[in-house]
DNA sequence: CTGCATTAAATGCGTCTGCATCAGATGCGT
DNA sequence: ACGCATCTGATGCAGACGCATTTAATGCAG
């Protein structure tokens, strides 16, 4: 069938852009600003919502990462001082994340990087 | 800047397909037929290749992993019988990767489940 | 109020990965 | 022949992930 290897071919092209870039991204943002990707993308989601929700849940639904896989990416990030965790009040099952000054900051600094990363890495038109 | 919002918009296209796809394959195949990705994606190289050559290398250049992390893929695939390592005569330092009978067979049962994901979940045009 | 199913997040555990390093084989210059 | 730089693949180690389970807070039924 015809089908079949267009699909393989498109999966190819799909695996060989996302794993370019994903490695030289992690690359970037880990030796630049001690950053995984994940950490990124997570302090990535809290910058451009400034709402008041219950987060990790929030967050775990927006990202591609198991909610344990959360839990401890946000772990991390407040071991460095760049989010803040705390209780719900009217649920204490929940759990607000919240960026700090320095979370902010670091957030824009790798930002740069990511964007130049994607500049470089990124294919115009996955070709 | 215009470009920018396009870029991560594609990146972000881009992160929502391979993860989609990669998370359902990689479920389906070790459900399935107890391999991982990357097992998967070994055995394929090594069924389009049955030229003699030094297969470690040679693998480790055609795919998207570490030097390491494919010596264990192959120790892996070893394990379950699939493929056989055997020494280069004229280089010992060179190691032949080969598929067993039963390698062969298990790659063309997964290969169904494969282009049944890929059908499934791959969108035709990552929009 | 008590008991039990449900939900949110944390954690134990095993797997896969990359980096750095190691051990063995080559092979080239002297 | 010897020694050293180089190359190939394996391995120690630490980090991140997912699954399954645990702990704590809710809340609904009786």
């Amino acid at each position: 069938m015809e089908a079949e290897s267009a699909l393989i071919t498109r999966w190819q092209e799909l695996l060989s852009s996302y794993n370019t870039v994903a490695a030289h991204l992690e690359r970037a943002l880990q030796d630049g600003h001690g950053l995984t990707l994940s950490d990124f993308e997570t302090l990535d989601r809290l910058v451009t919502r400034d709402c008041e929700k219950r987060r990790m849940q929030e967050l775990a639904a927006a990202m591609y990462l198991s909610q344990s896989a959360l839990s401890r990416t946000v772990a991390r990030l407040e071991k460095q001082g760049l989010v803040v965790r705390s209780h719900c009040v009217d649920d204490r099952r929940g759990i607000f994340v919240e960026l700090t000054e320095a979370g902010r900051l670091r957030h824009a600094e790798a930002r740069t990087t990511h964007l130049s990363v994607l500049a470089d890495r990124l294919t115009p038109a996955q070709a």
